[in-house]
DNA sequence: CGCGGGTTTGATGATGCTCAAGCCCGGTGG
DNA sequence: CCACCGGGCTTGAGCATCATCAAACCCGCG
């Protein structure tokens, strides 16, 4: 049930295999199936959710009824509200499962006992923290540089499993453009191959 | 010229004043006059900037010629590569002031012996990545509901500064619009108060 | 078999881009 | 001190991309 978040760490910081084994009991195992949520706007993010298996999307709804995917986990990835669960604000996004997922969850105590207790773990955090905005920073590159196509096939490059896995309505949400607009640029896509 | 980092450290972490005062040494004080780069697209970014005092911008150049103004730094934010930076890959971005500026670099041999000596620095540095993210998924929100009007509404709004201290053409191009564009909404809004 | 959500297809229109020209203003040199 | 650049901002006209609205279609599931 750990293999992926020991992975996870190990590929980032060194660290004994006890150590290791030390960390597995600071995060709690849940399973959740398909179409559960386990954050709902307007609730206080209780956990980061490390993705031992499944995929997840985190999204928000604006007044009008209008989703936009934020972030998509699939194994190997970490999912939260991070405003909401470091300043214990009301969350602006949900989580859902896309797929049954096998979860591990670290509450905020856990976590500052874990970084407390192991100086690896703040730094393995400090990284992945690293890792995820240079993702950010190139998404928004993407956004205002690209056209709708220019943007699914970037996607399709980049993150091909995410195409495969997701709904793609919730694709073109991730990339910012209307389900028609992207079921048409894939009708064109496949003519021209 | 080393108040500002000091109190952004000690407003995110528990630090004493003689740790604050030893780790002053490890930055690297610069002043750069406005238009000047402190990092050219394509080389290895040796530095995370913090901006004591000034104002600066990065942005990519498109192979066409484009512009896209990633992020603004004003007093108490730093400024980097960050890609490049950790990964010494080749740099997609360029830096350049905007004004005047009084910096403090850190090279990355620096950072791994300060966040080595002192956890409370790697505290500091994953915080502040946190907070980075926050304020990225943010912008690819709006990015993506928001239109131009209700962006540079936003933006108004939020960081009063920039659009005080820029240039109108960098701020269009970090809202992903073009300058025309702007220079319209601009009228428009003077017209409707 | 029929329902329903998701995807596709079509027609129309708005937002914002492109290209082009003019304007404003600060800086430079005669 | 003034004339003349030149860059940035403004204004205008036409157009492309993509959103919206609406309807049909597809397919899995009860």
């Amino acid at each position: 049930m750990h293999e992926q978040i020991i992975q996870s760490i190990k590929s980032r910081v060194e660290i004994s295999d006890q150590d290791a084994e030390m960390l597995k009991r600071y995060f709690i195992p849940k399973k959740v199936r398909k179409r559960q949520y386990i954050l709902n706007a307007g609730d206080i993010c209780q956990y980061m959710a490390f993705v031992e298996k499944g995929f997840l999307r985190s999204f928000s709804v604006e007044e009008n009824g209008n989703e936009h995917v934020i972030q998509f986990a699939m194994e190997g990835r970490w999912i939260s509200d991070l405003a909401s669960f470091f300043s214990e604000v009301n969350a602006v996004y949900n989580i859902e499962a896309l797929e049954d997922c096998e979860l591990l969850l670290l509450t905020k105590s856990a976590l500052d006992e874990m970084v407390g207790q192991f100086p690896q773990v703040e730094r393995y955090f400090r990284i992945l923290m690293q890792e995820h905005i240079i993702t950010l920073e190139n998404r928004i590159g993407y956004a205002h540089s690209y056209t709708a196509e220019e943007k699914y096939l970037k996607l399709m490059k980049v993150h091909p499993t995410i195409i495969q896995r997701s709904p793609q309505q919730y694709i073109a949400s991730y990339l910012g453009i209307t389900p028609e607009t992207l079921s048409r640029i894939r009708k064109q896509l496949s003519s021209k191959k």
